[in-house]
DNA sequence: ATTTGTGCAAATCATTTGCAGCAGA
DNA sequence: TCTGCTGCAAATGATTTGCACAAAT
């Protein structure tokens, strides 16, 4: 798994001259083992500890790479920081997020990814990726 | 329409002692009037040629009472500027944007709504709102 | 040897806030 | 009049960029 998105990542490297570096790999690595709504900054705050001489642009810089190399890709949450998640987990899960504690599930349900298809059909779109988010109040919150 | 939104926005704001002020109502007017994915800058600029006096502080301030009033919320597309719609569209119809030419168009598929709350019920999550986007290929785009 | 990458600091972009004067209620 | 509102400018937060040095090919 995880060393199918590192080969592809030093493969896209690779093709277009661009150089396998400790830190594209530490960053790559982290990131796949945090999975999910990450930021930059948490990603840089959580290398840092071990890596004092990462500097976040390097952070920012390696996430665009992951995103062109379609590894990575923006999940849209509300606020002012951006958020990425592994392309591969992408489409593949729905999120129910709770607009009291923040918290988000994850979850999915084929009928629905099914009926997805059946739309896009009529309409003649050939779909990529899709994002279902549902917002509102988790178990926890509301009892 | 709009003088339902214009109604419920006097009302929120005579209810908390707020002030009915002109600036208020240039941008909730000109918001309604864009529907749909605009930023604060995108309508501070639209509104600045006819008032040049308008602060783009206040422009987001009033964004900001829009969402508290529930006639604006924040529509998460990707990238670094926040986006927001007349919260009237929103719940009432899915995204299909096309990755290449851009255009989105808006779907409903009450099959799809209907199993949304199905799911939603087994997570006993209380749904408030929700968003569909499917990213992909338009049918003028791939012939 | 050549070219790209890195860290740092400074720059930029989006958004927020403090404040002094202005304007609704 | 009283309190909230506005515009401005300065502050903050997130992300980007310029540059000199370091490292990968």
């Amino acid at each position: 798994m995880k060393s199918d998105e590192k080969a592809a990542f030093i493969k896209y490297l690779k093709d277009r001259g661009f150089k396998k570096t400790p830190q594209r790999q530490i960053i790559l690595d982290k990131f796949l083992e945090m999975k999910g709504h990450v930021s930059a900054d948490e990603l840089f705050r959580a290398l840092r500890r071990k890596y004092p001489h990462l500097g976040q642009s390097t952070v920012f810089r390696s996430i665009k790479l992951l995103q062109d190399a379609k590894i990575a890709s923006e999940v849209n949450f509300t606020g002012k920081r951006r958020r990425f998640e592994p392309e591969h987990i992408k489409g593949h899960h729905d999120h129910l997020v709770c607009v009291n504690c923040g918290k988000t599930a994850e979850v999915l349900d084929q009928r629905i990814e099914k009926l997805q298809d059946d739309l896009v059909r009529r309409y003649r779109f050939t779909p990529l990726r899709h994002r279902l988010e549902i917002f509102g109040i988790c178990r926890k919150c509301a009892s």
